[in-house]
RNA sequence: GCCUGCGUAGCUCAGUAGGUAGAGCACUUCGUUGGUAACGAAGAGGUCACCGGUUCAAUCCCGGUCGUAGGCUCCA
């Protein structure tokens, strides 16, 4: 039998018989580590029981590296599967992947798992593991397959096998008297899969479609040891508090009523400031870049929403129309509609190009019920919208420069994780989701790519989630709870301004089509603030906090001083409340801090003498005691230069 | 919209094997006048989400509706 040559990474090169698994070089050579649960072979995850039958790279992993974990989460869900078949033996097991620090596994069961059922699948994944039964994997033909899966009554794997490629070569996983269909690799036996969680068990639709079966999904967690399962489960409910529903109703800033409706949020006087500062800011850099505001109603005749395509493509996501003197009136779902009326009410020359409107309109969207997630997803939506009509010259620096208004606003607010999406359509869709011109659709696609690509921005993309009229630039950002979300949105139309005739007269006199771009830098104010919640955790930087300041006489004494501070630093513009109530002054203070107000300003006998005032900021545990003038000078500073610390 | 769980005072939550309910915080009043994360006492507060059914009797059991949570689907 001929020798390999195999180059262990830190080991020396060896040779061993051709054939040789890394599992037996494992035992062979002294120092590979223990944790040790899967290797890669010239880059490629590969089982420990693989037979090696050439030269190659051997590389052994742990859980602690991003591959080794996605390996160790898998092999769970594998776990998790054999747990079920044994405790439900009528369940069919259907698809189990791994996600980032978590997998899931769909299961046909008869009736849902109770949280007791999940408890039990729990123990029973115990017990595998203390059997520490070996994992083992075997290539089987098509047919083998097929006909193996069938005598086992596991109708979604013959479903699966059946639409994989003919060529394809098949592997299955076997540990105990389990067997499933699995590209693998997988952990070389159960009792290596020892710090796992079931976190949670939802309904899902077989293949994402909801005219499919529903299955029953189980999420869970695996760690290589208790100390990282524990510090993941910690770090979900710590994520749990920043949970914008639950800020929102600490904080009271808005709310939702049962006798308004589902996804309509009320926003109470402090929520309220955070909407103005929002706008606020908006509307001073959309002046500084040459846009104008405009204002337009919130109902309409369906017959403008014929023109525009969105009876067409967009229907399923608006109310229903009320009929108003025998005509069908719609709420609006978007701008775009009267932003083009606006447009085309006035000549248009080449010299009014671009010409830029915004407008934070609110628009009224039926969502499903199902589909309402507190702030996140709402039925009615202020947008942070406008629209750029311009020549096909003009289209690149604009859309750059509508991109860079984004980065610009992110900056202010600190955010920085967050991934650009150019959203394409899919030609599936034409006609139905998407308008029907192929050509265009791929130009404009095209152009798009182009400019970003011209700008070095860094994107992705992602078939299917372009809007009916146009592709997309989605901002892409993930909420405190792991929730990915739309929160920016830039779009290019090449279909609608023709269809509402819009035209200007070009140099040579002749009239033509201008480009337009959509675009939202703040999305939805509604979504941009919950996210800006979660982003802050309640901690909201001094310009945004709807709370800046209290004053907090140390005894009722003090309360006429108090008083005159509070009318001064509210005559300056500052949003400034007085505790004067007959509490002890660590009592005030505790309740500023739980109403998370950024700068308490406490007053005695001292600061009355002193004509001063003592300031003490959340997280800073010094307090400063200075003149009134001094104080509102810097913190009127800071506030106009909209710092995110201080 | 679909599946499952949940809905008790403003908030966070107890509770009742079916006999119309309780705590802490918040609130109001009184006492206290205090120096950096909870001063003390008293009071007020609820058709137990809503509508039906079973029962002598329903907050509790059953059905429906609405809302909400976790997901799926969809989306800014």
């Amino acid at each position: 039998m001929s020798n390999i040559s195999i180059k262990i990474k830190g080991f020396d090169s060896q040779e061993f018989p051709k054939g040789i698994t890394p599992l037996q070089i494992m035992n062979d050579i002294k120092g590979v580590p223990k944790d040790t649960i899967i290797c890669k072979v010239d880059g490629q995850l590969t089982d420990l029981s693989s037979n090696l039958n050439k030269n190659c790279e051997l590389q052994f992993m742990d859980a602690k590296s991003k591959d080794g974990h996605s390996v160790l989460l898998h092999s769970t869900a594998h776990l998790m599967a054999q747990a079920v078949k044994r405790l439900f033996p009528k369940t069919k097991v259907t698809i189990g992947p791994f996600l980032e620090n978590r997998f899931y596994y769909d299961f046909d069961v008869n009736s849902p798992f109770t949280e007791d059922d999940l408890l039990e699948i729990e123990n029973e994944m115990m017990k595998i593991s203390e059997e520490n039964l070996e994992i083992s994997h075997q290539e089987k033909s098509r047919n083998e397959a097929l006909a193996f899966f069938e005598k086992i009554d596991e109708s979604y794997k013959v479903e699966i096998i059946n639409d994989l490629d003919k060529d394809e070569t098949l592997k299955v996983y076997s540990q105990g008297e389990f067997t499933d269909l699995c590209r693998g690799p997988h952990v070389h036996s159960t009792g290596q899969i020892k710090h796992f969680k079931i976190l949670s068990s939802s309904a899902a639709y077989w293949r994402g479609d909801e005219k499919n079966q529903t299955l029953q999904r189980v999420y869970g967690t695996s760690f290589q040891n208790s100390k990282d399962l524990k510090k993941y489960l910690q770090m979900l409910e710590e994520q749990k508090k920043r949970d914008h529903r639950k800020i929102g109703k600490e904080l009271d800033l808005f709310f939702f009523d049962d006798e308004v409706g589902p996804g309509l949020p009320l926003w109470t006087p402090s929520g309220t400031v955070l909407i103005d500062e929002l706008e606020a800011l908006a509307k001073e850099k959309e002046t500084a870049n040459g846009y104008l505001r405009v204002r337009t109603p919130h109902l309409t005749k369906g017959d403008l929403f014929s023109k525009s395509g969105h009876l067409d493509h967009y229907m399923s996501s608006m109310f229903s129309p009320m009929d108003v003197d025998g005509i069908d009136y719609y709420m609006k779902p978007m701008n775009c509609p009267y932003h083009h009326k606006i447009f085309a009410n006035t000549p248009k020359s080449y010299r009014d190009l671009p010409y830029r409107i915004s407008e934070y309109g609110t628009c009224y969207r039926y969502e499903k019920s199902g589909e309402l997630f507190g702030l996140m997803r709402v039925r009615s939506m202020q947008m942070n919208d406008g629209h750029i009509y311009c020549t096909a010259e003009q289209f690149k620096e604009e859309f750059i420069n509508v991109c860079n208004l984004y980065m610009e606003y992110f900056k202010i607010f600190g955010i920085e994780k967050y991934e650009m999406r150019l959203s394409l359509h899919d030609p599936e869709g034409l006609g139905d989701k998407f308008i029907d011109n192929p050509t265009l659709w791929k130009k404009t696609e095209e152009d798009v790519r182009n400019a970003l690509k011209g700008a070095n921005l860094k994107f992705v993309e992602s078939v299917g989630d372009a809007a009916f009229y146009g592709p997309k630039i989605d901002v892409q950002v993930w909420s405190s709870i792991g929730r990915e979300f739309t929160l920016a949105t830039n779009q290019v139309d090449f279909a609608i301004p023709e269809r509402f005739d819009l035209t200007y007269t070009d140099k040579d006199g002749s009239a033509k089509t201008p480009l337009c771009i959509h675009r939202a830098p703040l999305g939805t104010h509604e979504r941009f603030i919950g996210f800006l919640i979660e982003h802050f955790g309640g901690n909201f930087p001094l310009w945004l906090a709807p709370k800046q300041i209290t004053i907090l006489p140390v005894s009722d004494k003090f309360n006429d001083y108090a008083q005159q501070i509070t009318t001064d630093l509210r005559t300056m513009g500052l949003r400034v409340s007085l505790d004067n109530r007959s509490e002890k002054i660590g009592s005030k203070i505790r309740d500023a801090e739980m109403q998370k107000i950024n700068i308490m300003v406490i007053v005695g006998e001292k600061e009355v003498e002193n004509k001063t005032v003592t300031v003490r900021r959340r997280f800073i545990k010094e307090q400063k005691e200075m003149s009134l003038n001094d104080f509102s000078n810097e913190i009127l500073t800071e506030i106009k230069e909209r710092r995110v610390s201080n």
